[in-house]
DNA sequence: GTCGAATGTCAAGTGGACTTGAGGTCAAGG
DNA sequence: CCTTGACCTCAAGTCCACTTGACATTCGAC
């Protein structure tokens, strides 16, 4: 009967996601919810989309701060537009580019450094990384920085 | 003049982490090392190897805990072999193709959900994860398993 | 009404991966 | 000598992303 709105434990199951997580994302601005006259959290059907897109760009690697700014460019619920969510999205598709890139050169050197049992430090760049990088004095790393954020 | 020595302050700049991640390695039985009469650490150069291989582990999205029984599989200390290492990348490799092919899922999920504008939610898996999840009873999620890891 | 399940708040705890700080040691150059 | 810089140890602190616990309140099926 709630016309179009779910409570926080609907929502918890359809997203896979905790309710402490729900709450968790609201204190920090992610996502919204009105409340019922008793002050039970109530969510309308597009927090699923915008949860989808968290968790998104979570595996992608961001941190929930970035993701809240990326979201913070939506207009707040009011339903996003096809270019909002395309703008979004295409940032997140170059990040997506990089990171499948670097995943592949990392299995590509794998499988030809150490797969193949190159064991030479002078050349290989695999297990030589800072030699690389004390050759042409940058940080350079044989890692491309797609892979390189996160501690 | 070190033979083939390193001090910890060598390695960390070769090999791109701080002295203080090398120690904390070490405790976890990640790296080892000799000592000088004095008591500082002596890295050789393999080091550089098991480091780049525990980066490039860590990137893929493997725990401290994990790369370190997968590097117990090797001989400790001696130079290990080439079917040592060929063992240990190869099921890096997996999973290497894994998240790869995860994460091309999902680009292509973004690319022709909510790149595409298409904001259906009755009908996109994207933003309705939970929806197909309850349908068929299952834990099923739009978003491949090896990207479901990771507090 | 009644009662158990679902929610609410707020503060504190957890786990992984390190970093930082305090205080001390060691080898080399001036 | 004495200082400087690279190391050492050990305990404690930090950051992120949540979770847990304690306790109060509300929802909704009967």
């Amino acid at each position: 009967m709630g016309v179009d709105l779910l409570a926080i434990g609907e929502v918890a199951a359809r997203s896979g996601m905790a309710p402490s997580a729900l709450r968790y994302y609201e204190q920090l601005g992610l996502i919204g919810a009105t409340r019922t006259p008793g002050g039970a959290r109530r969510y309308p059907r597009t927090v699923l989309r915008r949860l989808a897109v968290i968790r998104a760009a979570r595996n992608v690697g961001l941190s929930l701060e970035e993701v809240r700014s990326a979201l913070g460019t939506l207009p707040d619920g009011r339903p996003p537009t096809v270019t909002d969510w395309a703008r979004l999205s295409e940032g997140w598709r170059d990040r997506l580019d990089e990171q499948i890139a670097a995943l592949t050169q990392l299995r590509d050197g794998l499988t030809s450094c150490i797969g193949c049992g190159c064991l030479s430090l002078e050349r290989c760049a695999l297990s030589n990384p800072g030699d690389l990088a004390a050759r042409d004095g940058s940080g350079a790393r044989w890692l491309a920085p797609a892979l390189r954020r996160r501690g």
